[in-house]
RNA sequence: GGCGGGAUACCCGAGUGGCCAAAGGGGCCAGACUGUAAAUCUGGUGGCAAUGCCUUCGCAGGUUCGAAUCCUGCUCCCGCCA
């Protein structure tokens, strides 16, 4: 195996790293690696508890992709001994949610086939931890658990900040942290990758693997994608993140709203553009970049050209203001509405019904009253001679005509398909 | 086990008999401005067939012409002591 120089190697693996501890062994340890021609193990843990991975895990998934490219090796764990204890990391409290076993196999292979679009399976080992944990007897658990004492436990931040507000540790979260450095201890792992809120599990590991003769990996440490919000982390809980599985389209326009302020972030941690291309980019327009942004990383996750596709959809319909091409088509049929309103029947009879109603019934606004309040600040308009038109009374009856088109504020359209 | 504090809308939080569908903030929605960014400004933020009616202040009862507010019981949280 001929590895690229040193220097070479470092540059690749600082881009976009908030950490790497301790950071000096690096560098010897890939010359080391260089010299005898053997690859780093590089690992990297997933506990298989969710199903959607989106930007934010593909941070370290990329990072371990790009040791790959330098001709280390990839070694991913799936932590499906370690999900049954749940990771209390950045947790002010317990995981209540338990998983199955079954549900931790299926969620594993779903994982597994996503992160395959960023790293390359082909080379890569995988191993799930319940391989060597399974086997361990109770004995082998209570010698695990004697290489380390409560107070290191407790040096750890999210377990010292419970323990002091008096919210209850759990026994089998303080074995979580053990676990995941006994991985690093089975596998050999020369590497660990992970966010900043591994540092704990990163030592331990380093502690276990001396204490077993083993050379000690180095943490490569991430830092924390921002959502689309700009500010909190990417979390599907918070609903701020964008899917790899999502379409060119969806990710074009969630792209689209991401704050500038946090563009240059995701350029560096989310693409393969050198540093200087980037700056370069910076400099021009921030609308432009945040679309050369977006295919970019669009085009990693489908192709160029779906990338590119989905950035003329954009300028044409969001920037452009051209129709959508995919709006929603809401059946209604007169026979069915005079049923629901008996006291419209003359209204729809002479095929009219109140604009509020009809903004409500297309599924636009969740009650009358709310598209009472929309219709009122303007926010509803109508489709007539090639431009929208606001209501301007929402009581008032609107004539209902087949394939007219209705929207709300600028996000929300329909189309009526209006039957008898 | 003892003493005390608390539970209000999506979240935080004011309100301690009628002026309360409930202050204020955050979030969110709409409008203006824009690059569907940020910032700023404006309006809105229980439901209904709507100058009214219905539901909502932890749960269940009660007092009262009238209860988020007072009383009783219950559930859950949180302090301090043991």
């Amino acid at each position: 195996m001929i590895f690229a120089p040193v220097e070479e190697q470092l540059a690749i693996i600082r881009r976009g790293v908030e950490k790497i501890v301790p950071e000096e062994e690096l560098a010897a340890r890939l010359k080391k690696s260089r010299d005898t021609g053997v690859p780093l193990r590089v690992k990297y843990g997933i506990d298989p508890t969710g199903i959607d991975v989106h930007l934010g895990h593909t941070v370290p998934l990329r990072k371990l992709r790009q040791f790959q490219e330098l001709g280390h090796q990839a070694v991913i764990i799936i932590g499906n001994y370690t999900a049954l204890v749940g990771d209390p990391s950045g947790r002010d409290h317990a995981r209540s949610k338990k998983l199955t076993a079954d549900e931790v196999e299926a969620n594993a292979r779903d994982y597994l086939t996503q992160v395959g679009k960023v790293v390359d399976m082909s080379k890569a080992e995988v191993h799930r931890n319940g391989d060597w944990f399974g086997k361990m007897s109770f004995a082998d658990v209570i010698q695990l658990c004697g290489k380390v004492t409560v107070a290191q436990m407790l040096t750890r931040d999210d377990f010292a900040k419970r323990h002091a507000a008096g919210t209850p540790i759990f026994m089998h979260e303080c074995l979580y942290p053990i676990m995941q450095a006994w991985d690093s201890v089975v596998i050999k792992s020369d590497i660990e990758l992970g966010g900043t809120e591994q540092l704990y599990s990163f030592m331990l590991a380093r502690d276990l693997q001396r204490d077993q003769s083993l050379s000690q990996q180095i943490g490569v440490m991430s830092p924390i994608l921002v959502g689309l919000d700009g500010e909190r982390r990417m979390g599907k809980s918070l609903g701020n993140y964008i899917g790899i599985a999502e379409t060119p389209y969806d990710m074009m326009k969630k792209f689209m709203q991401v704050p500038d302020v946090v563009m240059k972030m995701y350029f560096e941690l989310l693409t393969s553009i050198s540093m200087e291309e980037i700056d370069k980019i910076m400099a021009g327009h921030p609308k432009e970049a945040k679309i050369r942004l977006a295919r970019a990383v669009i085009s990693g996750y489908h192709s160029e050209q779906a990338a590119d596709e989905a950035a003329d959809r954009w300028q044409r319909e969001i920037s452009g203001g051209e129709l959508p091409a995919d709006i929603p088509v809401v059946t209604l049929s007169l026979t069915a509405l005079k049923a629901q309103f008996p006291l419209c029947e003359a209204d729809l009879s002479q095929r009219t019904l109140a604009a509020n109603r009809l903004v409500k019934e297309m599924g636009l606004a969740p009650s009358n009253g709310e598209s009472l309040r929309l219709i009122a600040q303007g926010g509803v308009s109508v489709y007539r001679d090639g431009k929208f038109v606001p209501i301007a009374d929402g009581r008032a009856p609107l004539l209902l005509e087949d394939n007219m088109l209705v929207r709300v504020g600028k996000k929300k359209i329909a189309r009526l398909s209006l039957q008898n």
